[in-house]
DNA sequence: CTGCATGCAAACCCTTTGCATTGGG
DNA sequence: CCCAATGCAAAGGGTTTGCATGCAG
């Protein structure tokens, strides 16, 4: 993904340059397929590459979300998390977040159910409300195994 | 809802003291049957009640939520939503979000099969990841008539 | 070369907390 | 009366921004 004309392409059409930081941050999503935070990507991050700083990964972490690359995600406790945008995002995975470990567990079982009755949904919604839907989110909220 | 006995002794069963703070904030919450933000409840009671703080305002809108009378969101935009744990509520509706302008729609149509179709799906996760689901949310994001 | 991207630190914003004071039961 | 609840201000934690410097194109 990332050494690809692909990826270089998609910079360069919207207008932005391939940096050394910024492929490092999509490398750590790549490595890492999980719901990261700021920080965490910048302490990932961190091992490699000691000269990339905080605001360069938020800046980053924004640019990545607009373009599409990465999803952002609030699961209520204080920080954005993100995920990489690829096949697994589409496949209608969602999320369980535990409320008292915060631990989050993905789940991409029922996806046809589900990508059956949210298409359903969307194309209901957008028509009534007029409203153009660009994504949508599912928490589920509660105790984990451990928690209980 | 309020002077009546059931919410007084809503407080005290939970070993809570029914003050004048805390009847003016749920009051915000039935005259504005809104996604409040804390913010937003503080300035609609200043106007009544100019004495009571910011912080009195987090505490009650956390202790209401512990209590259930009101709901927490969080959409993504860096503050905290609050509404009225009321039968709209339980009618499962759920909500739009504009990415751009942040306006919020509500929706409680469709009501019914969503209710059957979520049902079905917390009983097969609550199986599948022994998770103890006690809450959801589903959010659309996108533009809305006016945005677009 | 030119100007977008970066690093650093300070600024920002929402939320929480410490502490003396108030008022509900 | 007593202790939970409040108000105020200060602290906290995540995110953004200003500015001089660096590097991709």
């Amino acid at each position: 993904m990332l050494g690809s004309p692909w990826c270089r392409g998609r910079f360069r059409d919207a207008g932005f340059r391939l940096t050394l930081p910024r492929q490092a941050i999509l490398n750590v999503f790549i490595r890492n397929p999980k719901h990261l935070s700021a920080e965490e990507v910048f302490l990932l991050l961190h091992k490699d590459y000691p000269g990339i700083g905080l605001a360069t990964v938020y800046r980053t972490l924004d640019l990545l979300t607009q373009m599409g690359l990465i999803f952002k995600f609030d699961f209520g406790d204080g920080r954005s998390r993100y995920e990489l945008a690829d096949e697994t995002i589409k496949a209608h995975h969602h999320h369980l977040i535990c409320t008292r470990c915060g631990r989050i567990i993905d789940y991409s079982d029922f996806a046809e159910k589900e990508k059956k009755f949210i298409k359903e949904l969307e194309t209901e919604l957008s028509k009534k409300y007029k409203f153009k839907i660009s994504s949508h989110q599912v928490h589920f909220y509660g105790l984990c195994e451990e928690c209980q």
